[in-house]
RNA sequence: GGGCGCAUAGCUCAGUGGUAGAGCGCUACCUUGACAUGGUAGAGGUCCGUGGUUCGAUACCACGUGCGCCCACCA
């Protein structure tokens, strides 16, 4: 006997449980593979919303193909997450009032860090759990377990080899927070109120020219002002005591007169030259730019093409350097209290020209939220540019396709303008980089550390002695490997064989650069197929939106409008979030997440177990060996007939990565036809006498209740497993058992027909009785009103079915309405329901003249189009025969209509 | 500066070259033997604007307006 209600909390830990122990995420059988590998979650991670629809949308790929029989691998795993998780241990080593990790040592700290990965890592693998994720946790993979960083280390040997990792001096994004380099996409570029310093640079041996401050209508300048300084400005003023040059554009003629001359550069008591390049806007400030090579992308090229020299001016903490080009008063200060201090001493100097408000984008680091500064440092590079063309070349072939399609624009666009990928990061916690040097500098990248010294002994002789680089790898060089790192590359094995490539991966648009991109590029570049050719790592990229709060805010830490997707499970069970995230799982749109709408898919998994408890409590059960095909009731081959289209519809959905659609289809079919309709229509079946019809409605009833089972089960996996197993003993789990298709419902129109003519009447009969205010209790006559033979034979079927429920009490024929009924018009067919004493006829009248003018409105419309020849003659003949039958339709319940108008007059 | 997306009921969103839909909310009625986490009925829409294509446009195209997002080195 089921209880009165589904308890999530008792029951969604025993059924995992169930799962788990059954090895039902194993991959198995005889099916075609289908796998799916996990965007593997920061090891330091909890589950978040986005997490949550993220894997719920793969959870349902993966159980759809298991019940479909294929041999589902959802391979799972996390990420070591590099910045995230150092910055996590060396907070807790804070608090707990450790030693720092200078202090501890390099080999110490990192195995602080595993303890603490063993200790409190990977919460967010049991929040999946919670959420019902059907992954093969047997196979639970890490990016630095020993397999995957094998896979690290060969795939940089490899990549340093054939000359697409590279060492190199060049500027790059520098978080003085972490004392790290990052790579481009760890850089949030963010507007901000800042300001335009604009400074004079006098000018070399108090030289003098002539500077045009007045234009004519032609731009011929009309009035002159001697200076003599060079206008330059700056959003950082800081930077200036590293300029090498000062730079205007060749064709800008205001200072054609002292290019190649020498301004000073104050503070710092330089000359620096006045060069000529393409680079500056004559247009924008002064048309002078100061060139600061060592700190500034811009500026960078602009020396390096001119041979002018670059300044370092700061250490890695941004502080200002020790060094002669450094003036002492601003040595080991922070770059920003060297900022106000330069403005200060300009000042002072007579040298400030203005300050100006400015809206600048400025440059953070994505994790540690400071202002990033280019550096001149040395680092090891991706040739992404090479590896970008192939993952280009795929994605135009249609190798691999973007769902929705216009994602692949925006991959275009990355990929076509790729800069050099930095890979290396001077941290502790990560693959350390397998590059070993001698004490010449030389460097030799190997495998292992015994490889590297048997190449460097072939230059350095026996014995040298070599150190190994300190740093590690960015964490996306091996995420960029996981399609095939975590089946066991660079090992051949049954897995990697069996399951690479990948089926489909499942993905938000924020990391298509960081991840999608890159295993593209690692993927096509290490994974060949018998004949060499390059094998993309999945066919098809599945991009979903955003999850955003109610009012369509991004959820986010800093606004606190996040929603713990635990909360909910524990609020609402995990099938009411499912259902709610894949309810509103539209292509390009975001999913919007409240209580409310969690609550009311809540209220459907209840309605559905309230569903369940009633055909238990009428002993519906279908034989093992029930055929649907050999059902004779019209109730039962019209909902075999409903079921069989529901089922289509869901297949497609999922099929398409139309989730919403999916939802929506077995959703409606549940609640709006199997409860609304074939339950209440089954009543007087199951309610009546034994007998041979009560038991196909009880068989049929209890089958397609199996079926909404199996057919909801990727969504709601936990309510649908549990009456499963408590409406029969069964041999296997729903979770394996096999998918519906087409030959499990059988195909009939005329039933279709003849029941959805008892829910039109039964549905109309009930609107007429709610506008005339007939009690809800009170059972009513009915007469059909000179009846064909179709309608008689039709309702006389089914009048137990429409006098239930459309509260008839009697039903008799008569050659015309009897006075003061309200009629019922239904297709052909007129019924009046005598309600003398009851009725309105004002009412009536109304209701009956509104139904007028809205159906001769519909004509007019109709008789106009046919009127216009053009119509008649270009729109396509079924069109226009269309029309005409929807007049002849009209027309008919209009005389119809008026009958009654008439007949209403009487009274 | 490039690129992408969105605009349909009070709200959130489906949708289709010919007849406008759902959920929630709202209104009225209903404790009917599965379910009040429920049932029945109902109200509610210039499908953003303008122009074009078409016999016909909410849908296709162009432009405009408004909103959102991504990328980008204007010092």
């Amino acid at each position: 006997m089921l209880n009165k209600s589904f308890e999530p909390a008792e029951a969604e830990p025993r059924l995992y449980a169930d799962w788990e122990g059954s090895d039902a995420f194993k991959p198995s059988g005889e099916g075609a593979p289908y796998t799916i590998v996990i965007p593997p979650p920061n090891v330091t991670g909890s589950l978040h919303m986005g997490h949550a629809l993220n894997n719920t949308l793969q959870d349902v790929l993966c159980r759809y193909q298991r019940m479909q029989g294929r041999s589902v691998l959802w391979q799972p795993g996390m990420d070591h997450a590099g910045i995230a998780t150092q910055m996590v241990v060396e907070r807790q080593l804070a608090k707990d009032g450790n030693e720092d990790r200078r202090a501890m040592g390099r080999e110490a700290f990192i195995e602080r860090v595993w303890q603490w990965k063993e200790e409190s890592g990977g919460q967010i693998l049991n929040q999946l759990r919670r959420l019902g994720a059907s992954c093969d946790w047997s196979r639970t993979r890490f990016t630095m377990d020993e397999g995957l960083s094998a896979a690290v280390v060969k795939v940089f040997v490899q990549l340093y080899e054939e000359g697409l990792l590279y060492k190199d001096k060049r500027l790059v994004n520098w978080d003085p927070q972490f004392e790290t380099a990052i790579s481009d996409l760890e850089v949030e570029n963010k507007e901000v109120d800042g300001h335009f310093w604009h400074f004079k640079y006098p000018l070399e041996n108090g030289e003098t020219y002539e500077f045009p401050v007045a234009f004519d209508d032609a731009g011929e300048p009309t009035e002159w002002e001697t200076r003599d300084y060079i206008s330059i400005a700056t959003t950082r003023p800081e930077t200036m005591l590293g300029d090498g040059a000062v730079a205007v554009h060749p064709s800008d003629k205001r200072y054609a007169p002292i290019v190649g001359k020498k301004c000073l550069l104050p503070l710092a008591d330089r000359y620096i030259p006045i060069i000529a390049d393409e680079y500056p806007d004559p247009d924008f400030g002064s048309g002078a730019v100061k060139i600061t090579g060592a700190h500034d992308f811009n500026d960078y090229q602009v020396a390096r093409r001119n041979d002018i020299p670059m300044y370092v001016l700061m250490d890695s903490k941004g502080r200002f350097v020790d060094e002669p080009h450094v003036p002492e008063a601003y040595r080991g200060k922070d770059r920003f209290e060297v900022r106000k201090a330069v403005v200060e001493d300009i000042d002072a100097r007579g040298l400030l020209i203005q300050i100006e408000d400015k809206k600048i984008m400025q440059p953070f680091g994505d994790r540690s939220g400071v202002v990033i500064e280019p550096m001149l440092t040395d680092q090891w590079y991706v040739n992404a540019e090479e590896l970008a063309k192939d993952a280009i070349a795929k994605v135009e072939e249609g190798a691999t396709r973007f769902i929705p399609d216009n994602w692949s624009k925006t991959y275009y666009q990355w990929m076509r303008n790729i800069e050099p990928w930095c890979v290396s990061r001077q941290l502790w916690w990560g693959h350390r980089i397998p590059a070993w040097y001698a004490p010449d500098g030389s460097v030799y990248v190997a495998e292992t550390e015994d490889a590297a010294c048997a190449k460097a002994e072939v230059d350095h002789g026996a014995g040298v002695a070599l150190t190994r680089d300190e740093d590690v790898l960015d964490t996306w060089f091996s995420s960029a490997l996981w399609p095939f790192s975590t089946l066991g590359w660079p090992e051949a094995t049954p897995e990697l064989a069996k399951h690479y490539p990948t089926n489909v991966l499942v993905t938000a648009f924020d990391i298509i650069f960081f991840w999608v991109a890159r295993m593209m590029m690692m993927g096509l570049h290490f994974m060949k197929d018998d004949n060499a050719a390059a094998v993309v790592p999945f066919p098809e990229v599945y991009i979903h939106g955003l999850v955003v709060d109610e009012k369509g805010q991004k959820m986010s830490k800093s606004k606190g409008n996040g929603v713990d997707p635990i909360d909910l499970i524990e609020k609402y069970g995990a099938d009411a979030l499912r259902f709610t995230l894949c309810a509103q799982a539209g292509q390009g749109r975001n999913v919007r997440v409240s209580d409310q709408r969690v609550e009311g898919y809540r209220n459907f998994s209840t309605k559905l177990w309230n569903a369940a408890r009633f055909a238990e409590m009428n002993e519906c059960a279908a034989p093992a060996d029930f055929d649907p095909s050999s059902a004779e009731e019209t109730l039962s081959r019209w909902i075999l007939d409903e079921a069989g289209r529901c089922a289509e519809d869901v297949a497609a959905g999922v099929d398409g990565y139309r989730f919403n659609d999916a939802a929506s289809a077995i959703y409606r079919f549940a609640w709006n036809v199997f409860c609304d309709w074939h339950l209440e229509l089954a009543k007087p079946i199951l309610q009546g006498p034994d007998g041979p019809q009560k038991d196909e409605v009880r068989a049929v009833t209890a089958y397609v209740l199996d079926k909404i089972l199996a057919l909801l089960h990727p969504f709601m996996p936990f309510v649908t497993e549990e009456l499963w197993g408590a409406r029969a003993a069964r041999a296997e789990h729903l979770v394996v058992s096999a998918w519906p298709t087409a030959d499990d419902f059988v195909s009939d129109a005329a039933a279709a027909s003849e029941i959805n003519w008892v829910i039109d009447l039964v549905t109309a009969v009930r609107s007429v009785r709610a506008e005339m205010n007939v009690p809800a209790g009170a059972k009513i006559e009915m007469v059909a009103i000179a009846p064909s033979s179709e309608t008689q034979t039709c309702l006389g079927r089914h009048k137990d079915l429409v006098g239930r429920l459309a509260r008839i009490e009697t039903f008799s024929d008569a050659a015309a309405p009897p006075k003061g009924a309200v009629q019922v018009i239904h297709g052909e067919a007129v019924f009046a329901l005598p309600l003398a004493g009851v009725i309105d006829a004002v009412a009536e009248k109304t209701r009956l003249e509104k139904e007028t003018v809205k159906i001769e409105k519909e004509m007019g419309g109709i008789d106009k189009k046919l009127a216009n020849k053009k119509f008649v003659e270009r729109a396509p003949a079924e069109i226009v025969a269309e029309q005409k039958e929807r007049r002849e339709a009209y027309s008919a319940r209009l005389i119809k209509l008026k009958a009654a108008i008439e007949q209403l007059a009487d009274l």
